[in-house]
DNA sequence: CTGTATGATTTGCG
DNA sequence: CGCAAATCATACAG
């Protein structure tokens, strides 16, 4: 590597330690009997380098006699000493490691996505992470399309069993080179900060392809929520059952057609729709009825004798004919919009009635 | 294909 | 956050 190379240069430049009987195998012998240890080192240098041009167990009885070599532990010392400083100037150099923003985002937007949070937190954890992202992305928190969840489970999975894959391969792969770098280190001058930067230029490595994985991962979750959005709105028309059950409690609750929380559920139920669809169709349903109130007579007169019918099922209170007042009783309705009007009285203030129409208490009347 | 019905989404307000 | 209003995009009937 370069490193080496660096060093060895280095060391040379030392020491001045160029020989001129270099390649001679023999030399070594004759060196090391003369027992002169700058003729020594040079030669053992110049060795070392040859090393590579020789076969394998020649390499391998030259590595051993060098090893045993008298100069070696002293040589080797210097050597380390040189490599540590070199090293340590290198990390200084190309120490920088800031928090990437990019990877933050992706993390955030995976963490509101519940894929990398915690397993199966459900709608609510991810909200809360949505939430907490500051991204704000419009979660529907009632969101029970299984499809999308399925879906978004898989990439899940996907995305976990990959990412443990790489994590496995990455300690594998660290400790892999750690043990070669041990192992040579008996033989080759290694500073324990040289592990240490190798050990980081792996994870570095290792993180950009986990930070791909994330890159993809997101774009899959796009893709999948914007499949899910258009699929939602191929929409489909509520049941016939359905339809009936909403009109029928907005048209007995004409008068104030606000459902509370509990009441929407309610209905949600017997309708087999979410909350928020509820939620929807009243608004549509309100702003389309205040819109053009003639064009819903007919329906409404329909579901007011239903309901007519039905209250005088449930009880012969004919006292107050007026209000239909639903089954499960008053307490809902002071909760909502105006509480001046739980006082009783006529249900005078209906925005619905004194936004758009003309009074006209004749159709809710029967 | 066209017009209407209708569920969903967006925008803006309090 | 819940709502009104406007708007979108499709379903459905003719």
């Amino acid at each position: 590597m370069d490193d080496q190379t660096r060093m060895m240069t280095g060391l040379t430049g030392l020491g001045g330690l160029q020989q001129a009987d270099v390649g001679d195998p023999d030399a070594v012998r004759k060196q090391q009997s003369l027992g002169q240890p700058q003729q020594d080192i040079g030669d053992i240098l110049q060795q070392i380098m040859a090393i590579t041009d020789e076969s394998l167990d020649e390499a391998q009885a030259r590595k051993h006699a060098l090893n045993c070599h008298r100069m070696k532990p002293a040589l080797f010392s210097v050597l380390c000493e040189i490599k540590e400083k070199t090293v340590l100037s290198i990390r200084g150099v190309q120490e920088e490691d800031p928090p990437d923003p990019q990877i933050m985002r992706l993390d955030n937007m995976l963490l509101a996505e519940g894929v990398s949070g915690p397993e199966k937190g459900g709608g609510s954890a991810a909200a809360a992470a949505a939430a907490a992202a500051a991204g704000g992305s419009p979660t529907d928190s009632s969101i029970e399309h299984s499809d999308y969840r399925a879906k978004l489970a898989q990439i899940r999975q996907i995305y976990h069993s990959e990412l443990e894959k790489y994590e496995q391969a990455c300690s594998e792969f660290t400790n892999h080179v750690m043990n070669l770098l041990r192992e040579q280190s008996r033989t080759r001058p290694i500073s324990p900060k040289e592990i240490e930067r190798m050990v980081a230029i792996i994870h570095r490595k290792f993180s950009s392809i986990q930070m791909q994985l994330k890159q993809s991962t997101c774009e899959a979750v796009m893709i999948l929520r914007s499949r899910f959005l258009d699929a939602r709105r191929k929409r489909r028309n509520f049941n016939k059952q359905a339809t009936e059950v909403l009109n029928e409690y907005f048209y007995s609750h004409l008068s104030n057609p606000y459902p509370s929380e509990e009441a929407k559920e309610e209905l949600a139920k017997k309708c087999g729709i979410t909350v928020s669809q509820v939620s929807n169709w009243f608004g549509n349903k309100r702003i389309r009825y205040k819109k053009n109130i003639g064009k819903f007579q007919e329906e409404a007169n329909l579901y007011a004798v239903k309901t007519a019918v039905d209250a005088a099922n449930v009880s012969a209170q004919a006292s107050q004919a007026n209000s239909p007042a639903t089954p499960n009783s008053g307490t809902i309705s002071s909760i909502s919009l105006d509480p001046k009007h739980t006082t009783t009285h006529y249900q005078a203030s209906v925005p619905l009635q004194t936004l758009a129409s003309p009074h006209k208490h004749s159709d809710r009347v029967v």
